[in-house]
DNA sequence: TAATAACTACGGGTTTTCCAGTACGTTATT
DNA sequence: AATAACGTACTGGAAAACCCGTAGTTATTA
């Protein structure tokens, strides 16, 4: 078969069917694409992913299990030319530029019409990047705002910057822990605990209670 | 038209367009439901049911705007014999419960199967409530293990503690902003701000901010 | 109309967090 | 042996948050 005429191969990973149903009857509408399977989690679509001729993949942020950031990073080690889209209902800096940063060609918010899903697909199938209008420009705006990002090459290689100390201290501030009883509770300073919610502030490039305690909630600390 | 062959009208409530093609495809496949519209809030899903027959709603807990749970309680306010089916990707006792006091008449959990889509339609239609077997469990556990929900009288009487302008304020605490961003940003003093943060401290038996941004994200006000 | 609730605002004191350094011992890694 | 990363701890001052009482103005509602 020629390849003019190939369709584009997809698949779907997302933990909720109702989801996979969405993104599937979207795709078929278009005669150029193909649904070769669906995922409910990272680890399924890696397996489905093998043998499979495969040139797309549809991959959610949230799934139980392998997330979507580690399941990115893996297909991209081992399936360089797949095209990557990323699927997720956060429009927040730090999940996208993760996720760009771990090899997704694209980033579609969950609340993207049918028209912007075939849009990325076609865009990313020309080898651009793809993100939606209204991430690029939130996303962007953060980062004026004096939330540096850090550099693409720093924190792709260190996708958990914290140690598990530092973790530990930022679950505990996190479950309604003061410093003090922190310090009391790990048997050590005050002034300890201080410095290492310093550092992890200047780590996470976090300045706020707040954004480090959305952080911890998001990452399984709280 | 004879009434046993009536077809079951529904409506969908789901910010997500791909979530709500996907549902819609789920029910379409059932030969006695008809898909009657769509809404992406619950403002747009109130008017929509205005002067049409509409047997049972589909709605998401998280909708930008007026949420589910408002929705849900005007919907059953206003149309006493409506259905209605609570859909959400959350399954802890306070959202489960919550929707369920305000007149929801199940709870489906976005993991859920087709056909538990379809069961869960039936017995709502029968009469009976339904909850989704893992919620249910869930549920029951948390309260087994001390996490006491309040009586149903109490909650269903004051379903949001905060008022308009506590939630507002504790909104942007949630979102980073100090108490003097915050002051500048409604125009009102900083004294004013923690006077309200004070209230809702008192209010929701919360004493700290850990406490408070989790119960914001909780809520959807983070 | 009187009572209640929401929103506003201030005083004034206590506690905690935040910032930005310095510093030292212990492990890993190289 | 040296460098890096981690965990520990200090100083000290600025800023913010916390506590709680009081109180005036509007709405709403009983």
């Amino acid at each position: 078969m020629s390849n003019r005429l190939r369709k584009i191969d997809i698949l779907i990973a997302d933990d909720h069917p109702a989801v996979r149903l969405g993104i599937r009857s979207i795709l078929q509408l278009e005669k150029n694409l193909n649904v070769v399977g669906e995922a409910k989690n990272g680890e399924e679509l890696l397996k489905m992913m093998e043998g499979k001729r495969v040139d797309l993949v549809f991959i959610d942020l949230n799934m139980p299990g392998k997330n979507g950031l580690e399941t990115t990073r893996k297909l991209r080690k081992y399936y360089p030319k797949l095209k990557i889209l990323a699927f997720s209902i956060y429009d927040d800096q730090h999940k996208v530029l993760s996720m760009l940063k771990s090899g997704a060609d694209g980033y579609l918010l969950k609340a993207a019409e049918s028209n912007e899903v075939v849009d990325a697909i076609s865009a990313v199938m020309k080898g651009e990047h793809y993100i939606s209008k209204e991430i690029a420009h939130k996303v962007i705006l953060d980062v004026v705002a004096g939330n540096m990002p850090p550099t693409i090459e720093e924190e792709a290689t260190e996708p958990n910057a914290l140690s598990k100390r530092e973790e530990e201290i930022l679950s505990m501030l996190a479950n309604d822990n003061s410093y003090s009883e922190v310090a009391q509770k790990l048997h050590i300073s005050k002034r300890t605990v201080d410095t290492h919610r310093y550092n992890i502030s200047k780590k996470l490039g976090i300045k706020t209670i707040a954004g480090l305690i959305r952080y911890a909630i998001n990452h399984n600390l709280a």
